[in-house]
DNA sequence: TTGTATGCGTTATCAG
DNA sequence: CTGATAACGCATACAA
């Protein structure tokens, strides 16, 4: 097996019998170029099976073709979406993507993602909630001047900016939903409140709500943090007391699994006596018995709309970044784990 | 905010008053560097916080600063680890990561996977299972030349190219388990007959049972895809024939979860009637009820002992990457899915 | 439409 | 131990 060194422009241009200039014209599409040229060049790329240098082209263009994905999420169970759905953008477009996973409680997380956008020479990031509602990394984003696009439930940023998921309307669909089940003894439990997540979801539920005039009792509105282990907190905390709700709406899957497992060990019958839900529809939620009532976040969709913007960005120069839509709609997923009230 | 060029080794080479091959040579530790003019530069690197141009390195050296992961499994908290644990090796030498999720069943797999490293001239490649199990794709990896490290069930590389999980004797723990349970109808669930690691785990188990005089009968195993899907289908069969086992170990936890989930339906009661274990102890395998019995794959020292193999093949040239070690051993973690066998 | 010359920020060669 | 100087492969003013 012969190692070849890979062609360069170089070979291709002497080749061709023409100067490398008009190699490189061809190579970035220039409409100035004859079409005889063009395809007599395009030829010899192909034969010689030529591909450009990224580096040599990066540093003299200073563009590295490197997108970052700056990411937190300690249930990512979307990462793998999202990884695809950017890849899926921009892959073909000579993209590629480099991950910086990171902590949102470190105190170096801004420093760090900084470090890591600067030493990498990243065309464009983007960065997934709850990283994402950092406004002092946000600020150093925007003063870098480079393409970033952030995930959020909130429009943080400008339009070029940003990819937000309506969770509000998603989790007021949910209390519609519970409303019409006949539900009025409801209770939710909450993200962590530094997350806009959190907050979008416990207003939308409420407004929701308010539409049947039903209003959620503030001892039924109890702080998780959206891990499994704190769901089951909430939940003894809900089922123990001595009335009890007749419903329960958890931030995310991982809590409403928390609730599910308590339930069960307290004996209470799910839906028959105490309905259920969370939000995200991950893994879980499907897995679960009884499967779970669930909002589904359109993550693949959210990664291409976030690739697609970015692209846009930096080849456009935040023109038509604007139009991409901004704004996508998850969508309640109705499962076992929810059923009408029972008369009692 | 002034927008400050990047400083330049010029900059620190002009400043300190030396040339710029001698700041080269302070910045990649070269040995013979004066210890006066050293600090000086390194001084003035600090002042400046000057930090190298990765593409401009790479373009003089040949090098990167690189390294890929190719990977297929769906499991995203796996992939996140696997991720979190490569950086934690990698991140402070100066690497970054590049992702490429793939599909293994592409018929156009490897050709992707080769245009991907040679594109991205990366340093170095991890290929998670099962990709990593294609001859074709690692013969290839093996010509390019490149570093690279497979994760799998089997040492079919050189120990420099490969760590490996000991799927077999985790698995003849799990029967060891299973026969001090009292059980002896016990039934197997595969995962696809092409991965290494369903063979692996498949065949330990049998040599696990063996030790206790137990052998699987042929219509109790039976053949899945790793998929919750099939695990539902796969144990309908099984619990719908004339004659029942009494324990079935699953390959993976999300079939382990669909047998649950059939036993459920069918009112057999897990673990008093039926004792279901899984393979992974992925997020489903504790938040499920009841939680389930399985095999924790040490998947973050996995990545971790990857990245060092790596690191040792592209600095120390292959010497160094023989001695780290090459075998991780999972463990059997026991829950609430399995128990001894009732009399009857 | 095509070509020439120069620079991007490093590393590496070879002298001193 | 240190320093000129030439690559590295490509893009881009500037010409032609």
């Amino acid at each position: 097996m012969i190692k070849m060194k890979q062609a360069t422009i170089n070979d291709v241009a002497r080749i061709a019998g023409v100067s490398k200039r008009t190699v490189s014209r061809v190579i970035n599409g220039s409409l100035s170029v004859g079409e005889h040229t063009r395809t007599k060049v395009q030829n010899v790329i192909n034969e010689l099976k030529y591909s450009p240098n990224t580096q040599a082209r990066g540093l003299a263009s200073s563009r590295s073709y490197l997108l970052g994905l700056i990411y937190d999420n300690p249930d990512a169970l979307y990462l793998d979406s999202v990884q695809r759905g950017v890849l899926e953008v921009c892959s073909n477009l000579g993209y590629e993507l480099v991950v910086h996973p990171c902590r949102y409680q470190s105190p170096t997380l801004v420093q760090d993602c900084l470090r890591f956008i600067s030493r990498s020479k990243l065309d464009g990031i983007i960065v997934l909630p709850p990283v994402s509602e950092l406004e002092e990394l946000a600020q150093a984003l925007k003063d870098s001047g480079r393409a970033y696009v952030r995930l959020s439930s909130v429009a943080l940023d400008e339009p070029c900016h940003i990819v937000v998921s309506d969770d509000r309307a998603a989790s007021a669909e949910m209390a519609r939903y519970f409303a019409q089940l006949g539900h009025e003894k409801i209770a939710f439990i909450t993200g962590p409140q530094a997350y806009k997540s959190t907050i979008e979801r416990m207003e939308g539920f409420q407004l929701g709500l308010s539409a049947y005039g039903i209003q959620l009792r503030a001892d039924w509105i109890v702080e998780g943090d959206n891990s499994y282990e704190k769901g089951i907190e909430c939940a003894r905390q809900l089922l123990l007391a001595s009335e009890r709700p007749t419903a329960i709406y958890a931030n995310n899957d991982q809590m409403a699994a928390g609730v599910l497992k308590v339930a069960h060990e307290l004996g209470i019958a799910v839906p028959a006596q105490l309905s259920v839900a969370g939000f995200d529809d991950n893994m879980l939620a499907s897995r679960v018995i009884p499967s779970l009532t669930t909002i589904r976040r359109p993550v693949r969709q959210m990664a291409l709309l976030a690739a697609t913007k970015m692209i846009m960005s930096i080849e456009n120069n935040d023109k038509g970044a604007e139009q991409v839509a901004a704004k996508v709609a998850p969508t309640l997923v109705v499962r076992e784990s929810t059923a009408k009230v029972r008369q009692s």
